[in-house]
DNA sequence: TTCTAATCGAGACGGTACGTCCCGTCTTTTT
DNA sequence: AAAAAGACGGGACGTACCGTCTCGATTAGAA
């Protein structure tokens, strides 16, 4: 039996991002210490250390190492359908428990870390965000979205007022809510646009 | 007599958040220390904690006691000039420096602390928005927004985009950035609604 | 209405130095601090440092304030017997709970604070030293005690081993030790000398 | 490779314990602290803790650490010639500066907390008795000391009247006290015994 | 197999900051 | 005028973690 893969150095990885991950859960990612993840893992400090050069990136990793199944980017045709799908799923994955908080907490890292910033960014809103730009554009193409409207600038628009719920008033983003943040967007505040349909 | 009013203790109480200003604008909030603070200010520690109970609360009140003249609700009949400069205002003063990181900070903090998420939705953002929804109440009965637009998401359809910018991706609030959203969301993604007039 | 006695002053003199001992007996003398003490007598701190410039001072005045009815210096015309007295009596108020360990604790204070060194030796050691040094010329006169002794070392032979015990090894200080020491310290040590009858 | 032991614990722990008399010399031990202790041993706090669960253990290894080379038990023959010299030199080491505010310090403390207390007589006290009592032991079986004397009490009565000096009255234990002690302890106070030979 | 050489756990280490306690002084308010 | 109440600057407490640094004790691949 010649290794069966996850190797020693790779089994530590896994262990210590899912002792972070439980740490963090337990405590809050505010309480959340190098000690209690290596302690935790049964890992000394230094093979932490030696992975992750912050507790940011450590959490960012770990938070990241969930699996992302839960997101999906469908294209039925139906652009609204389908970003309603699509910001449904995100929603349901990053915004209630048990990842909601930590979803949260890692946001409110990269307040303070660039470095953070930049991988969540990289590593994580890059990838999601081409996909759905992907489909706007595909939606463009289809006539379902105005040709001359700018397509990083509607995903913005659709994703912001998630963000702003999560991060700033901290209300629940629900179903309905998406629903009518799509409607909206779709229509356009002024008199003279046309409301969508809305959802049957 | 008049009386000198600025007792004994508000002196205190201001020379701590002006040391907390200085402390954060120098090393960033994520390496302020109560200890620093109190030193700075020259006041014993204890002082400072008989005032806030944690460095997040301290913080926040430092961050409000800055002026917010910088931000303006003004009422011309034109909502989207109107908004324009509101949203200008407010970008300039939180997203840019010194305030900017500033800001950002706070709002990491609070999604790590209830509290300060709770006092800063109170303090600032429940009042921001409560101008800014009379001026978009007042549009609506002017017959400048739809009358079925629900104003409420209006505010978070406007103010999502530029914390999205601000908090995730990073990219700079420019003007035009502002001026494109406020025009993308009152003309509507829909091919069929009309684009608002481009500012001149 | 010339004051009935007990004026305010001496109330609260009376109230702290109760407040001090309470303090001190349960939390040990160690433990005692002026504000615990200031608050249990129901008194600002400015009130005791008002009194006293030391907790060890304070601690002096509230340990000596207790009565020292227990003290006797009886003169029956047998000096051993008185002696044995005189140095029950003290032992088992000095020696022994509660006072016991408040006393070792003054003379502890004592070690560190000169003042409190001084201040004990003059208004409690010289005073019981004079009297049962005026019992020891009385025995010396009446040729109890040989006429070369010098009665200063007789005392402090007396009083020393007492002290030892108490301070330092901390063995009980009981009856048969201090007729012992009476005893050894009447006959000597060397094997010429006589030794003086045993207590019946 | 004989290697160089004093490992790094135990340089730290000399360092500190060197520190720790530094400090009580210069300031007194009432005002040290293990803050100060540390900041001169150059070590963290927790490095003191590490070894010390409290200031008073601390300080007693310090005393300890010293060389006790001064004392001495000799064994001439003479009994009293040789308690004369174990006493005159403890007396000179232990009651005088720069050690005897130290020790006088220690014993304080030992007032205070039971534990160093303890500590102190079984690793100082109980030690130097012993080799006095064989001394006594072999001098009682010379005939030098009666028969039926207690050699505890013995020791109590020649120690006694100096720490009594030291602790309580804080008069100077002279070369010439320990002498009259000697020979008022042989001698006893009865006027029947006889006395020993005066010191040439 | 035997020997490097790396990796690991364990945790000591110097250090910073925590939040608390108490010091002795200073203010404020009440009586 | 004296008091209680307690705010104040300051110093130290004992603790928690930081990130670095020894330690031996496994490994594991190269000789």
């Amino acid at each position: 039996m010649t290794d069966s893969r996850a190797s020693r150095h790779d089994s530590r990885t896994e262990a210590i991002m899912k002792a972070a991950l439980d740490v963090a859960l337990e405590v809050g990612y505010a309480r959340l210490s190098i000690e209690a993840v290596a302690t935790r893992a049964g890992v000394g400090k230094h093979t932490v250390y030696r992975r992750w050069c912050s507790r940011g990136l450590l959490f960012l990793d770990a938070v990241l190492s969930l699996n992302t199944e839960g997101l999906s980017h469908p294209d039925t045709g139906d652009v609204v359908a389908d970003l309603r799908e699509t910001m449904t799923k995100a929603v349901k994955l990053l915004a209630h428990p048990p990842w909601g908080p930590l979803y949260r907490a890692l946001i409110g890292e990269a307040q303070h870390d660039p470095e953070v910033a930049a991988a969540l960014n990289r590593r994580f809103i890059e990838p999601q965000t081409a996909d759905t730009l992907a489909r706007l554009k595909a939606a463009k193409e289809q006539g379902e979205i105005a040709p001359d409207f700018d397509l990083d600038l509607a995903f913005d628009i659709l994703s912001g007022p998630l963000y702003y719920r999560l991060l700033i008033t901290q209300q629940p983003v629900t179903d309905d809510y998406i629903d009518s943040v799509l409607r909206a967007v779709f229509a356009g505040m002024s008199p003279r646009s046309r409301p969508v349909r809305r959802r049957s």
